[in-house]
DNA sequence: CTGAAAGCGCTTACAG
DNA sequence: CTGAAAGCGCTTACAG
């Protein structure tokens, strides 16, 4: 390939200085406009485009940003295809970080850092504590967390609205008549899913129902013994809430070894809205998260924070999580560093819920 | 947080040159043990990091790779994970370009080279002609195609065994006593296509049955009109070989709806193993694609094509394609311009083509 | 073995 | 409005 040309030629050919051509790469004001045009022309005709690492050291401003993942679900090429759309055309690029694996999430952070790569960081880490980002985020490191699982972290996140989710699922089962409704908690320590069971819980008592302890389940492992502790209930549910689709998928499987009808014997909803090809018999009930737009919020977040001048595609701050809304009126000027937005989430009805084929779509906001 | 130290700095508190603190971090041989050991300890003290955008523009060398994505299936994690993996500990990051959406890819990879970020790039595009990257790698731009359905480019690319998988599949459904088995294409013009349609033929003539052209059926949009059409026959097929997974549940559910008992009416396999959760009712067989292999494949050999002392994990060329083998012996120092693997992939039999629920692995290396 | 100097390709005060 | 110069933080001949 012909050597790469640099600033330098173009200046020669366009017969200024190095400065003039950089002026007009800058979009600066103070160039005469027929200079500008010249240069431009040249520009133009020699395909130039500037060497980015270049730039990067130059202005200070990297121009990178960071994106930290965990072992890959399938619905993170939803949210990383989000986050690519939104950087496309911002002048920033997306390195990617890959924090699954043995490797120590911090050391990997820390390197990210020190190496002084990125400008930024999004970070989708569900299965480690984020406390090390939490300090560097209070010490001034652009970060946005993804679709955490711990949702109560005083840092920048975009996740959804889990409450309103599960609330919506209930709801709808209540309203096909269901009263004894379980919820099975895929693990008992993540955030997320307790305020899935709240919202559970919300419905069930704005129903007149009080929440019944007998029935908030806990995924051990062993989904057998959970189906038979039901089995064994003198009053038994007729209707489950799955905290994730995941683990509802493997109910249906279960179910179905024991031989029992769905929904008939057991109407089930579940959380995430994975897999979507399969609708025909499996046909899953579920409480569907925007996994695209959660990426998009979470990048456009991010822009923000690295450049005020940028302006994101939607009003995403009209869903910032209700114990924030306070606090942004009093402190607007650092609206950032406490912003969580919780997108809402629709609920996306099938026929493991009883509800026969009539579609059926509701949702949060 | 503290203003980032520099290399200076390190020269400063160990009392030598920058030059001298540059040939210990890039580990040159001429230095002084104890020189060495005393840069070393203030690197260490200091948890010094050196900055890497100003080293990628000093030494030219970019040490990041670009990794160009379609719009992303769910798979695509899989590849993504196994490229993160393979890249880890080499010194090199990824960074994410995506392809997707109506944006020209040849305009994509025009910026992204010019801007000269990126050293090398590893590239997934499916519905476009590659035909802009061809002439680049000819040019000697370091790329390798992941999982391309354009298998017969003249570019380092990294694929599976189409045609031995469908033989797999063909030669299990014979061994199961069907006669009469059909294959469907997804859509008519991919190669990657028309491999797996000949494997299937391979197969059959391995047991001395004639490929029959009707049986050779093409998904135009309408399944429905296709299962009809199959219907129709006077000598309908009672196995059916589905070119890749999504297309094969799209098939599974319409049978359904159609009544057809699987596989009791039709036995199915499809490729691709897609959608792993759902094992319970709807079990394809199918020809499972190593995904996670073909992203470490790819990105070790676009490391190798980078850096001469790259070692990859496995020895990947005994996967080369067979038109490759000969041309290998003859022009050794070559290697890699002519690079092409195709990995083994394994049929994993479920209860869609009526093995029963005996587990069976079989696989074409 | 080590240091001073020039250079990677850009940006940005500063002076004019 | 424009150019010469210094600088971003590193590397690498070159001389000693």
């Amino acid at each position: 390939m012909a050597r790469k040309l640099t600033i330098r030629d173009i200046a020669h050919l366009a017969g200024v200085s190095k400065s003039t051509v950089s002026r007009v790469l800058n979009d600066s004001i103070n160039v005469d406009p027929i200079t500008r045009e010249r240069v431009q022309r040249v520009i133009a005709e020699q395909d130039f485009v500037p060497d980015q690492t270049a730039m990067r050291l130059a202005n200070g401003d990297h121009r990178l940003i960071g994106m930290l993942l965990p072992t890959l679900w399938s619905f993170m090429t939803e949210i990383i295809q989000g986050v690519a759309g939104a950087v496309q055309d911002s002048g920033y690029e997306i390195i990617l970080y890959s924090s699954s694996g043995l490797k120590d999430y911090c050391s990997v952070i820390d390197r990210v850092l020190a190496a002084n790569l990125t400008s930024g960081l999004l970070a989708s880490i569900h299965t480690h504590s984020p406390q090390h980002l939490v300090t560097l985020s209070r010490r001034g490191l652009p970060v946005v967390m993804i679709n955490t699982t711990a949702v109560r972290l005083d840092i920048p996140w975009v996740s959804v609205d889990n409450a309103g989710g599960t609330r919506l699922a209930t709801r709808h089962l209540l309203s096909l008549g269901h009263k004894r409704i379980a919820f099975l908690f895929p693990c008992p320590d993540l955030p997320c899913f307790h305020d899935r069971y709240d919202g559970y819980c919300q419905a069930l008592r704005e129903a007149g129902i009080g929440p019944d302890p007998m029935l908030a389940l806990y995924d051990d492992g062993s989904i057998v013994k959970c189906l038979h502790e039901i089995q064994a209930m003198t009053d038994p549910p007729t209707a489950l809430i799955v905290g994730n689709d995941y683990l509802a998928y493997s109910v249906l499987i279960e179910l179905e070894k024991l031989g029992w009808r769905i929904p008939e014997d057991m109407a089930i909803i579940g959380f995430d809205d994975i897999v979507p090809p399969l609708q025909g018999r499996f046909a899953l009930t579920t409480v569907r998260q925007p996994f695209h737009e959660i990426g998009q919020c979470a990048a456009e977040m991010l822009l923000s924070m690295l450049d005020p001048r940028f302006v994101p595609s939607r009003n995403w701050w009209e869903f910032s999580a209700p114990q924030d809304t306070d606090q942004r009126t009093r402190a607007n000027e650092h609206v950032w560093p406490s912003c969580h937005i919780q997108l809402p989430v629709t609920l996306t009805v099938r026929s493991s819920c009883g509800a026969g084929l009539q579609p059926l779509c509701q949702n949060t906001s």
